[in-house]
DNA sequence: CACCCTACCAAGCATTTGCTTGGTATGGTG
DNA sequence: CACCATACCAAGCAAATGCTTGGTAGGGTG
């Protein structure tokens, strides 16, 4: 047994690692474009140029940020859509995984939020734009299958329901804070029950 | 009868207010900070520095943007609140009020989502912040006289169901296009019925 | 014709920004 | 002890950005 000196194999993050947390929460806060080096820098208490010893470019930051959250999420909508629950279940699943993403990484989430329509203008973002088509299909098969077996209305515009979904649910992102009066289950019960029933009486 | 030549007595925006839609798109499109007075010039067909003979400053256009805009949107929340429709009414109208104001105003509606965090920092701003509280306070009055009057369910969570609305509701400038697929009355009818009946069978 | 107002140009300045370059300190590892 | 990888500093450059200054063109108005 050798003794093992690498922050990985201690299982602690490495610098890159903490410098990218860094980055993201600060990317999340200010928006990508707003955020400068510097920034990034003082945060770290390092000297902007030193970034450059880990990273190509800015870009690069924000790129391993969102690819890396972004597999993660679409490997949890894959299970669910590969699960034999019924449409309801489904539905409610894939609502209740996207609260926990903001609970467990809302700054990547808000920097998808903020900054995707501008990243997706360079090439090397372009997956962002495969993840949305992605996304979009998730949530349709889902409303689809949903109306087929009878769970929902049968005159239910699907596209304007995937809409106002997706916006409720990842636009929280502004304004959901961990460990705030509401914990991230509890505003997915409450939002399911509102999607699902209404708030008439 | 005198002959008269300036653009407002003619019915004409004046070179000012075109300038400030010009700016409006741009900001809309891009966000404040990312938005530079070269680009609005360019947009206009003007050097840079010629916008200063009409502004002083690219904080007093999207201040005078956004403080126009709203007081005509809050006037109609005013009228609703003072009518004496029913509760149910009153949550319809206030929706409907919202998703016209992105079809007729989506560039001062698209920079108040994405600038005011950062727009409020400013003192000058600061009623960016009243107008919040003012906004919230119309919703949750709506809501809570709903619950009060037997229309809508009376367990509900009128803060979590407040954030749920506003945040479909103002988030739709992010897709809404005029003349689209669908049109903005439409959208308003296709959300009141998912949020008073919800989307089960 | 003299005057003036509106709308603009031409040139530039100070600051901020992303990134580069060449070097240094430190703690393992053979 | 020699070597090397990691993590950083110090200094600076080219481009972009908000804004300033002094001037000009042209159409009304008395």
């Amino acid at each position: 047994m050798s003794a093992v000196s690498t922050p990985e194999a201690k299982n602690e993050p490495s610098r890159r690692e903490q410098l990218l947390t860094i980055a993201a929460q600060l990317f999340a806060e200010k928006g990508f474009r707003n955020t400068t080096v510097r920034d990034i820098a003082d945060a770290a208490g390092i000297l902007s140029g030193s970034l450059y010893h880990h990273f190509d470019s800015k870009e690069s930051m924000v790129d391993e940020i969102l690819s890396t959250f972004q597999e993660a999420l679409f490997a949890q909508y894959d299970d669910i859509l590969a699960s034999d629950d019924n449409a309801r279940s489904k539905l409610e699943r894939a609502v209740r995984v996207s609260f926990e993403a903001i609970e467990e990484h809302g700054p990547e989430v808000a920097i998808y939020q903020n900054d995707a329509d501008y990243l997706v203008t360079f090439e090397r973002f372009g997956y962002l734009a495969d993840r949305n088509t992605q996304s979009r299909q998730v949530w349709l098969t889902l409303l689809e299958e949903g109306v087929r077996t009878g769970a929902l209305r049968p005159d239910l515009d699907v596209t304007l329901t995937y809409r106002f979904i997706r916006d409720t649910v990842w636009v929280a992102v502004r304004w959901y804070r961990p460990g705030g009066q509401h914990d991230h289950t509890e505003v997915a019960d409450q939002y399911v029950r509102i999607l699902l029933d209404g708030i008439s009486s």
